[in-house]
DNA sequence: CGGTGACGTTAATGATGACTAACATCCTCG
DNA sequence: CGAGGATGTTAGTCATCATTAACGTCACCG
């Protein structure tokens, strides 16, 4: 009867679970798709079978929802505070590089969910996260058009979506390179190619 | 009793169903992923109802792998060809630049499922398809060594297929520019990315 | 101790979906 | 006309899968 026994594997972190479980799944979604992994596959990949999941996730999509909705909001967050955080546009251009390609390198599974299951999550949540993408593009139009004047918004947009697909290449191209090595070159890719857009 | 009626819709030109099978079946892997689309919707999509693929094709996986071994094997003709007619390696890598960005805006769809789906080709033609897309890169590798010797190959084969990325991103942000604005803005930014790259 | 809540487990249940079977059409060629 | 082949159609068949039900376990709190 002691409460000694404080560490171990009991008392688990609250949402430990719940992180494990959308670790896990990303890199199953990432690897496979949506409709290629199955909630038994998932539960498999942490330890428990099937069902045990609704546990913890009202459902497939539920639980693809909330992964997107968490990695929006961590791409925008991390980008308006960088972005209010310099001290010119110029800086303000790197930090944004540099979050978007720590991110991808960093969380590979995530950025590759994150550009193709858009379509699986259902409505409610969706237009939840299609609203925190848009923001995420305007913080780097806004940043661009400052650097930029006289270059028309849409193109500049279309210059953000462009150095995404560049950049979210990455954990598609994986081992070709290491990260130390990656990273620059993605960065003064990105650079060059926002540059040469800019005019 | 007249064989007058040749023209209508009889006599139809062999095989031209098997290609707007295949194009219908692009479009909706596209758009939903492999495992997202049924026999049915494919069939639906050509007018006939679900099991008349079987007429055509010998499954589901039969007609992705024919559709991927067709893009590779089209994306590499191609590159080859211009490779091979260009004076230099500076025009090599503008044939380069241009075939691609014409096939990524005239075909999206194909673009699309040709980096997403092959993991869901079986394995007869999963080598074949993985065999043409190494000998694509390894030509624009081989025209950029010419052009940046003193690279690394490692460094610009990641850069390829970082360049890919870029342009293979047009399909996902469409509408946000006209055609015709951009396929140069593409051209040029890739130009510049890889510029930099070769340093 | 008794109970409550968190977390799992193993059987349904019900859809959906790939693929096959059995059965037309109809065009063409002999 | 009549056989053959190409192309469809509709009704199975059999898996796979998401989701739910019914049933433990166990830590902790009163």
């Amino acid at each position: 009867m002691r409460e000694v026994t404080t560490a171990q594997t009991p008392t688990r972190n609250r949402g430990s679970r719940r992180t494990e479980i959308l670790d896990a799944a990303a890199r199953l979604f990432a690897a496979r798709g949506f409709h290629g992994v199955s909630i038994e596959d998932i539960g498999t990949a942490v330890g428990t079978s099937g069902p045990a999941l609704y546990r913890h996730f009202s459902g497939k999509e539920a639980l693809l929802a909330e992964m997107l909705l968490d990695i929006s909001e961590r791409l925008h967050a991390s980008a308006a505070a960088r972005v209010t955080a310099a001290p010119d546009a110029e800086q303000a251009l790197d930090a944004l590089l540099n979050g978007q390609i720590e991110f991808a390198l960093g969380h590979p599974a995530l950025i590759t969910v994150h550009d193709r299951e858009l379509g699986n999550v259902p409505e409610p949540a969706r237009r939840q996260i299609r609203r925190l993408q848009r923001l995420y593009v305007e913080e780097w139009v806004t940043v661009l058009s400052e650097l930029y004047p006289g270059c028309p918004p849409a193109r500049l947009r279309a210059a953000t979506h462009a150095v995404f697909g560049l950049l979210n290449s990455t954990p598609h191209s994986a081992g070709e390179l290491p990260p130390e090595a990656m990273a620059p070159l993605m960065r003064a890719m990105a650079r060059a190619a926002l540059a040469e857009a800019g005019n």
